[in-house]
Parts: structure tokens; sequence; C-alpha cells
DNA sequence: AGGTGATGGTCAC
DNA sequence: TGACCCTCACCTG
């Protein structure tokens, strides 16, 4: 489910596991052989996301460079203990292009009660590569600004949209103008404020502009909350009053989301259009239509997002 | 057993 | 604009 809220909180997830430990590394399916390698016996430093492009940094300057595509997974694990304190490392599953895998430790200042074991399987990623710090700024200086980082820019986002003869529904989706927002985000985001998604980029309101960018400033966190997109008032709320404070936006001064485990359990997956595409409009009732946009499906409500 | 689609992106034409 | 890459769940028969 990799829009950019995945790849925030995936990044969470993996500090959460490695930073500071020394992972193997390694490549079951074979792919990432020379890869894996490389990194394998490297401190974890950290890890970034930026858009839909994740960063792990290890230690001599090395990324792991990874972009999840369309159907890519990197699953985070802890590892149970037996009463022993030993704990078995599963079996790779299908084809894991990038295992890895810490063996936790004993009771520390950071990590009271010690710390788990976790294994981390990569599959399926469209890009998986060791980069060096230049390639690394060559990929961010490439993306538009992205709403979950702390210092993102809409500006240059507006610049950008507000001379374009392009569709809106084609720039939300172009990362060089906005990273991090996919195909579910774009449709529902146009939805909650009634944009017509063929309307070009030049005739789109300053305005609606700043709030479609102050919303995904506050519904991409709560995707990296949840782990969920959610896009419904009623489900926004929900995630609003689970605890989750607004103003405590969980965007760190580096940019990098806070992770912390959905305390609620998964909401229902309920969209306004998204894939609705023959149902009824939520608001007006008409049917909800689709078409094939630059190869992607898009959804919208012909009456409640009519050109106004 | 085989076909299809999916929240993405790149490259060639 | 279309071909292609990546994996797997889910559908059809």
């Amino acid at each position: 489910m990799p829009e950019g809220h995945t790849l925030h909180r995936l990044a969470g997830s993996l500090d959460t596991a490695f930073a500071g430990t020394t992972p193997a590394v390694s490549s079951p399916q074979g792919r990432f052989a020379d890869g894996a390698a490389l990194l394998d016996g490297r401190a974890f430093v950290g890890a970034q996301a930026w858009g839909k492009h994740l960063f792990a940094e290890f230690a001599g300057e090395a990324y792991l460079h990874v972009h999840l595509g369309l159907i890519g997974t990197f699953d985070v694990t802890p590892l149970p203990r037996d009463d022993d304190g030993g704990y078995a490392v599963p079996p790779p599953v299908g084809a894991v292009r990038v295992r890895l895998l810490s063996a936790g430790g004993p009771p520390s200042p950071e990590h009271p009660g010690g710390r788990a074991a976790y294994v981390a399987d990569l599959r399926g990623a469209t890009l998986c590569e060791v980069a060096t710090p230049d390639q690394v700024d060559d990929v961010v200086a490439r993306l538009g600004p992205d709403p979950l980082r702390a210092h993102a820019d809409p500006e240059r986002a507006w610049a950008r949209i507000s001379k374009s003869q392009r569709s809106i529904a084609d720039l939300l989706m172009d990362q060089a103008v906005l990273a991090g927002v996919g195909n579910v985000y774009r449709c529902e985001v146009l939805f909650r404020h009634r944009v017509d998604p063929h309307r070009p980029g030049r005739e789109i309101r300053r305005a609606t502009w700043e709030k479609i960018w102050a919303d995904l400033r506050l519904l991409l966190p709560i995707g990296v909350r949840l782990g969920q997109i959610v896009t419904m008032d009623d489900q926004v709320q929900e995630a609003l009053l689970g605890g989750y404070d607004p103003a405590a936006v969980p965007i760190s001064p580096t940019g990098v989301s806070a992770w912390r485990p959905n305390p609620q359990g998964a909401l229902e997956r309920r969209y306004y259009v998204y894939k609705r595409q023959g149902e009824l409009c939520r608001v007006c009732g008409s049917r909800i239509r689709t078409a094939q946009v630059a190869g992607r499906n898009l959804y919208w409500c012909g009456r409640c997002q009519r050109r106004r």
C-alpha cells in the first residue's frame, strides 16, 4: 500500500527495529546479493523517507535506497523470545530481495527492557540499490515538496501548478511537483475540496491549493499514524479523537515522521470516490465516474466536482 | 492452471 | 501512449 505515508511509517519502523544495531543484511532471493554483501556488518544509522523513496543509512555513508513501486512491501517484524531468551528466525517466504536481521540486545538506557530481535523483509520493490550521499541528494533534488517533511515548501508546488496546462489530477501525481501523493490520496483530496480533476493547474485558485496542501498535511500524518489511508471526515475525526493531537503532527525537525503503533486497530476501509465507480456518491447520490488518465484509474463525482 | 489487477515509475517511440 | 518491471492475492475455469 505504498503512498508516502507508507514510506514514512516504514522509516520509523526501521529506526525502531535497527537504529544503533548492526543488522545482518542478506538477499535470500539473490538479486541483491552484491548490495547486501556491501551493507552487511555495518551499523544501521537511521532511515528517512522523501516522498515515496526510502533511504536507510549505514555506517560509512552507504545508503540502502528503496522504492516500493506499486506492489513492493517491506515488512518489519519483532521476533518473540522464548522462555530461554532465544528466538527463532523465520525462513524467508517468497521472493525476499533483502532481509535485515538484528539480534536484539540486553537492557540499556535506551531500551530498559532489553531490545527485541527484528527481521525486515523487502519484496517486490521496483528499485533497490546501494547509494552514495550524492546519489541520495540527486534523488531528493528531483522531488517536489513532501507534505510529511517538516520544512516542505508548498510554494514550490504552486509555482508549477499555477503555470501548467496539465490537469490538477495529473499534477498531484507528479512526484516532481508534489512528493508522496499517490492515486488514492489524489482522488480523495480532490473530492474533499470538490475540485474537478480535469481542471488545468493554471485554473486552480491559490486558495484552493492552500486548502489542498493543508489537508494533505493533516491526512498524511494520520495515514502514517494509523498505517492506513483515511480520508472520510468521520474517520478523520475518529482518528483525531483517538488520542491523535493534530497540533503534535508527527513530523520531527529532521522531517522523519515519528512512528507509534496504531492504538485502535484498523478502521473500516472506506473512501469517498476511490474505486467506487458506478456506486453512489456519498454526498449527492450521483454515480461515481472513472476514467483512465495516463494509465492510472481516476475516480470522481461528476456532480460534486463539477467545474465552476 | 492460468489470468488479472494493484495505492508506481521508467524508458522508448 | 504503450511496454515493461516487480510480487502475490484473488479470481476464473
